[in-house]
DNA sequence: CATGAATGAGCCTTCATTCAT
DNA sequence: CATGAATGAAGGCTCATTCAT
């Protein structure tokens, strides 16, 4: 095979195909993931992965990847690709507007729970590779794919009056840090009741996206 | 000399000294800033470090310094007590609670302003070098240090009945992700109006800590 | 197949199978002449050899050839058929032996007109590879193949009196390192004149070569 | 130290300093002379030099110079003031022009004779290196360094009416190219005459430059 | 005739640190 | 207070080659 990167983006994506087949690659992206997730990624080297994955010598990951930026692309691809799929289950029919933004934190705190390392790990790489990797994953850029879609959907929300006013810019960066700091606390402390703590956040949304009737300022 | 964290922890800080005055050490940590801030943490080394400053050689930090944790460790301190004597001028004298929250916020945001370099760093550092250098830092934890002043305020709000009902560590980790979301936002783009920015937030924050009437839920 | 340089030493030569024909054997030879031409022997490996050719794994080239020594020793002994070819077509049927030196440059010169990557590749390989594959070539040692023709050729001539008094090796490497020479400038700059390059050397071995009626010492 | 360049640029040439020098960097200078003379350009690694010098790691190399292409050209640097004070020796007192090219190729046939591993050296970095390092050795463009000055040379014979007429580029690269071959063949037969093969150059390329009275056409 | 997978050895470089003065 | 010299460990990467189908 020797490199891939053109395969990867061939077959790599769009469907479900990834970390999860039984292929070496996919063995690999896994020991990457479980890697990155537990020692950061600035120290996650193909010798740690390499024992993690139980293979033979760092030379499988150079053969089968092109090299250390390609691995955490496919990395980063594979987990937006697993959390795409477990998102997409979850999604409401279409419920009413107002509704549609506590259940989208409340998804994306369920595939934490579901998934923590994939997110630990999506944050580490996303973080530490910006620059690197430059922005583009999947065709879709680093800051489109993590708060494009909470800005669409308040701008849309805001049209139909569901909500008021307010930065949607800054609105949707905040609800971002938040859902990331969860995964902060959850490696922190691994007890963490993610459901609880994903009310608790609906809520605090909830709120702060509402038409409020009178402001101290 | 041969100095070490010991040095650090009996002079470093309580009073101003630190980066500021024209000593070898200060001259180091201020590059260590400036280095981190520009290329972030994990890439940051004694060699990029003395390449800024315009040292001889790496020996001069591993003269000045026990290791890389201590000069991590004194340069946290070092922006600590930066920011501390910032926001002590800034600090309102006691005016009514309900304004407290937009204040510390307004205040942290003109913090950011006026070091983005400083804040930067101050996230990086604490992001990548846990775990490595432990929690402690000047003997304060750093959860405690980002997230504890912010828990007590708002938990004296709530008692007070200027705030609704609402948890407290999860509104406190909120608001410290919010904070640090704009210094991501400032290094992505410099030309950013951190003072609009800090006003939207200080909105936000203020609906979502108010007594709601009623809740859809 | 797991062919090797038994094979390559039955059929490659006398006959005009080698690189010209539509083999994978062939397109191999080609491309790694025109690798070794562009970027010199010891950059050529065989993942650039492959990417030239457009093949889909380096497997190929060991599939067909033995190794690396085998691959070169094939791509020489192509080179050197061309070559043998080209000028079988341009000898001159047994002229006056004076002429015979000019027309012998000429005629090499001409080849380095029409297939400079061949010439380029066969004194990157000859200079680099030998004590790697030793000097035989087809059967014959490397430096004869190289120089062994003008000396003999050298030497008929001063038996036959048209020549003066000098050493044949000497002149015989002197001839050889010019017509290399000109190998080398024409690769730093390809417009060159080769034609009038060639006549220029012709011209000057000419009188290097005649007997000196009187000479300075 | 870490790194030098600068330093090598500063204090390293015009004047006798270079590996000649009891310092560790002239010790691994001469070691490289001496590894890329017998092994060859593209074989040489630091892990060859080290074992020739008997240092403890590669690690000093790279502690001592920026890189393999700064240790390269740093030897490259090293043979060239060598063999400047060796020629600078013995070149004549402004003998008659007629006899300078004699002397000017007997004297390089000397240094070839005295240092052997030098000149083999200098053509293997040479060659190879090209392109890598750029042209650029000590200022002095490479070409002109091995030609430059047997081109003004001839040019200024030929105003003086000793040579007679010829292309003078053609001529210098040819005696160029003579002049490496003696390395070639040296380094094949160290037993060779050198002395001897110098006085037949020299005696070629007098029959050579020479104004020819008629011309065999 | 061809291919995919795997592999051990080697490369240059960077890292933080220690030994002396 | 400072510096030059040295160093072992580890990093990512490329190389030619072999195994098995």
């Amino acid at each position: 095979m020797q490199v891939n990167s053109e395969r990867a983006e061939q077959f790599g994506n769009g469907m479900g195909r990834g970390a999860g087949e039984h292929t070496r690659r996919g063995q690999i992206i896994e020991a990457t993931i479980a890697t990155v997730a537990e020692i950061g990624y600035s120290k996650t080297s193909f010798a740690r992965i390499v024992e993690r994955a139980g293979l033979s010598s760092t030379r499988l990951i150079s053969y089968h990847f092109a090299g250390k930026a390609d691995l955490m692309q496919a990395t980063l691809s594979s987990i937006i690709d697993t959390m795409d799929s477990f998102l997409g289950t979850r999604t409401p029919r279409k419920a009413c507007r107002a509704r549609l933004l506590r259940a989208c934190i409340e998804s994306e705190i369920a595939f934490l729970g579901a998934y923590p390392e994939h997110m630990r790990t999506l944050v580490e790489i996303g973080t530490h590779a910006r620059g690197d990797l430059g922005a583009p994953i999947l065709g879709m850029v680093w800051h489109d794919l993590r708060v494009g879609r909470l800005e669409r959907q308040l701008h849309q929300g805001q049209r139909e009056g569901v909500f008021g006013e307010f930065d949607v810019a800054v609105m949707a960066m905040t609800i971002r840090q938040a859902l990331d700091g969860v995964s902060l606390r959850l490696t922190e402390n691994p007890e963490l009741d993610v459901q609880a703590y994903g009310q608790e956040l609906a809520g605090l949304f909830d709120r702060a996206t509402r038409a409020a009737p009178a402001q101290t300022q």
